[in-house]
DNA sequence: CGCATTTGACCAGCGC
DNA sequence: GCGCTGGTCAAATGCG
């Protein structure tokens, strides 16, 4: 059986998470532009509209991230003037576009008392024109300090991006070097996921960030993993937005079943104008929804009662393309219904979307931060290191993280194993460790997370040994697992803790920051 | 009316 | 063979 794994925690905002958020109407997420070779690209996006829905669309790429040119020196002039060159060079300074539509106070006067090409007449006008400069010449100072502001913080953000994939591509070497029984396989499974991307011809895409809804949208019966069905009306463009689980039961569909069975309090049933004093709000978030959780389309076919899980289980099928094979299960963990177990099976039939493969590699390479043991060990988290040991011994190449705001999800998607690698025979399509400093290579790995691997050794906990019993896992991995899943479990702050601890890596503001911890 | 979801029924695999 | 469990099917249902 073609299986891979997911955790998903979903978790409130409670962090800020990432830097996905419109600043100033403004995208500010770092996108690494696969056509420029690493450099940070900045979605233009003044409306706030959401990322993804752009992609369910599928323009050109080029269409909706075009570059912000925050320190362009020949552009220009602001708000049109154009004066005399020694009065305003400093202008020409200013002359950038930030994409932030800024708008000063005295803009409109600027252009209307100085630029009006009249004739000077007389000492009056002459004495009003040089107020009239030196308003100019203030305005442009304080432009200028908000330019400098801007750039502090692009510059921030750049360097954060950058020093995280830096620190990214040594922690990949660093695990390939450090596990050696697993390193040739994975190089034959770059070299295989390559070729495969090759022969179908995909650009390659770099990481980037993405913002993750979660569970949301669909109607669905409590105790409903329901993640996935919103995901795949995120996709194709549904007005139906995803809503985090907390903040998507007041609207009728938009509901988040498997969260009621954890929190029935919240529920309510259908959006309620009297009652409902949130609902601009909800509409903003709604608007602000820029991303999905896997970037697939999936239809629910079946939903049971699992053994042992209070939650039912939801079967989904894949619907980006007739006769594709991939299903996935969702399921809420018993002990912790915050987590969301995903299970994929298949390999699908056909080319995923751009903001699929971005999105795998943007989680799977927070994934392999988080996982290599590179986050700051921050109030309430538990020791990263020890979840990468853990948890996912197996999975440090291969789980992914999505997170986002404002509903930020955490999903640890464990869709392959060293197991796998270890006692499986080579899959068609696997996960690779992820080469951040080949720019080809997060289109690889997205590529694998999409067209899921043989996992039929990789089912976790009980699974484990029901699905391959006749290949054990290594010794410790069961018990290792538990105790993870015990340590998650047991810390109801683990997602909270855990967006934190990724927030402060994204945003770099921890002293353990990966600018300055090395290997 | 079309489409997605819901949900009971059916089937297969497995253990006893 | 029987019961249990998981997975899938398909008619019913609901929503836009």
């Amino acid at each position: 059986m073609e299986r891979g794994w997911g955790l998903t925690l979903d978790n409130s905002d409670k962090v800020g998470f990432f830097l996905n958020k419109p600043v100033f109407g403004v995208d500010l997420s770092p996108r690494l532009d696969h056509r420029s070779n690493g450099l940070i690209m900045f979605p233009v996006n003044s409306r706030g509209r959401e990322e993804q829905s752009a992609a369910s669309s599928s323009p050109p790429q080029g269409e909706h991230h075009r570059e912000v040119d925050f320190f362009a020196e020949n552009k220009r002039p602001v708000n049109g003037v154009v004066k005399k060159e020694d009065s305003h060079a400093q202008a020409r300074r200013l002359d950038v576009n930030t994409g932030l539509q800024l708008v000063t106070a005295n803009a409109g006067s600027d252009q209307s008392t100085v630029d009006d090409g009249m004739p000077y007449e007389g000492e009056d006008k002459r004495g009003k024109n040089e107020v009239a400069v030196a308003q100019l010449q203030v305005e442009l100072e304080r432009m200028n300090g908000e330019n400098q502001r801007l750039r502090g913080m692009l510059s921030q953000v750049s360097s954060n991006y950058a020093a995280l994939q830096v620190h990214l591509v040594t922690l990949m070497q660093h695990q390939q070097n450090s596990r050696p029984d697993t390193t040739q396989e994975q190089e034959i499974v770059d070299r295989k996921s390559e070729e495969e991307r090759k022969e179908n011809g995909e650009a390659a895409i770099v990481p980037r960030q993405f913002l993750d809804l979660g569970p949301a949208t669909a109607k669905q019966t409590p105790d409903e993993p329901s993640n996935s069905s919103s995901e795949e009306r995120t996709l194709s463009g549904s007005p139906q937005n995803n809503l985090e689980v907390s903040r998507n039961k007041r609207t009728g569909r938009e509901e988040s079943p498997e969260s009621e069975s954890w929190a029935p309090g919240l529920k309510a049933p259908r959006l309620n104008p009297t009652t409902t004093n949130q609902s601009s709000v909800e509409a903003t978030m709604r608007k602000a929804r820029v991303s999905i959780s896997d970037g697939c389309q999936w239809r629910k076919y079946g939903q049971k009662m699992a053994k042992g899980n209070p939650c039912p289980r939801a079967y989904y099928r894949c619907t980006m393309a007739v006769g594709c094979p991939v299903r996935k299960q969702v399921q809420r963990c018993a002990e912790d219904r915050t987590i969301l177990i995903t299970t994929y099976e298949g390999t699908h039939n056909h080319p995923l979307p751009p903001a699929a493969m971005a999105m795998a590699s943007t989680t799977s390479a927070a994934a392999n931060m988080l996982l290599s043991g590179s986050m700051p060990s921050g109030d309430g988290l538990m020791n990263p290191n020890f979840l990468a040991r853990t948890i996912l011994p197996c999975s440090s190449n291969m789980a992914t993280i999505s997170a986002s705001a404002p509903f930020p999800t955490v999903t640890l998607d464990l869709t392959q194993s060293p197991n796998a690698l270890q006692y499986q025979r080579p899959p068609p399509h696997f996960q690779v460790p992820f080469p951040v400093a080949n720019p080809s290579a997060p289109q690889v790995f997205g590529q694998a997370l999409y067209n899921q691997s043989k996992f039929s050794g990789l089912q976790m906990s009980k699974d484990v040994n029901h699905d391959a019993p006749q290949l054990p896992p290594p010794p410790s991995f069961a018990d290792t697992l538990s105790a993870a899943t015990a340590a998650i479990t047991a810390d109801p702050n683990f997602t909270a803790a855990l967006a934190a601890a990724i927030s402060s890596i994204i945003g770099g503001t921890h002293p353990n920051n990966s600018n300055n911890k090395q290997p």
